[in-house]
DNA sequence: AATACCTCCAACCGCAAGCAG
DNA sequence: CCTGCTTGCGGTTGGAGGTAT
């Protein structure tokens, strides 16, 4: 894939986190040109990415219908049900989940469920060790018990027992994930006249 | 107050599938 | 049919921020 980082210049390659500039570049040249040829947008663009940073960014990101954090409880519940039907199939779970990308789904899965499945099996008596983090990826749940027990018996401290109380999802907005929010950089490429 | 540890998430990497020439 | 390129996916990692000691 990356054979070949250079083709005819030695362009040198960003990588780590974006920058607020490189965000209203993308935004402004999806805006005006479309989603397309990733590698050849963020030439054209003139970022210094790979085409393949760029679609990241954008569909997990920039993308005006993406939503971010604030996970509901019928959420949680429906990537629990669809993961038990197909596994780690995190783009599929995601298209069922309107705004919700699979990288938030799966690091969801992997940091909140993931961990409370953990600590159940550990009050049932497994051992942590039994139930194989990564049972889940290919066989899935025909073949891995544990994976069912999560539906009934995995009880989400959120929402458990008594009927799916809170997670008044704290995160406002997450603005404070960057320093910048969307809504800034919109109004921004908005004043930038799209 | 300092620092060690933990959690979470954005971003990178490698692989495989699909497609065009 | 073969080859090379692009896209999409899933796994993994690095670092920032939060919490505990």
């Amino acid at each position: 894939m990356d054979k070949k980082p250079c083709k005819s210049i030695d362009v040198e390659v960003r990588k780590g986190p974006w920058t607020m500039e490189e965000d209203l570049i993308l935004m402004n040249y999806i805006a005006n040109h479309g989603e397309g040829v990733w590698n050849s947008l963020a030439r054209s663009a003139g970022l210094k990415r790979t085409g393949k940073s760029c679609r990241l960014r954008w569909l997990n990101y920039l993308r005006p219908d993406v939503r971010r954090g604030n996970i509901t409880p019928e959420e949680q519940l429906l990537i629990m049900e669809l993961h038990a039907k197909w596994g780690n199939r995190w783009s599929k779970i995601a298209k069922h989940l309107p705004g919700r990308t699979d990288n938030e789904i799966k690091n969801y899965w992997r940091t909140r469920i993931q961990k409370h499945i953990k600590q159940a099996q550990n009050c049932t008596g497994q051992t942590a060790e039994n139930s194989n983090d990564q049972a889940s990826s290919s066989q899935v749940s025909s073949s891995c018990p544990a994976d069912h027990a999560v539906d009934q018996s995995y009880s989400p401290p959120s929402f458990n027992g008594n009927n799916m109380e809170p997670y008044h999802a704290p995160f406002p907005t997450e603005s404070n994930e960057n320093l910048w929010t969307m809504e800034d950089l919109w109004s921004l490429h908005l004043l930038n006249g799209d």
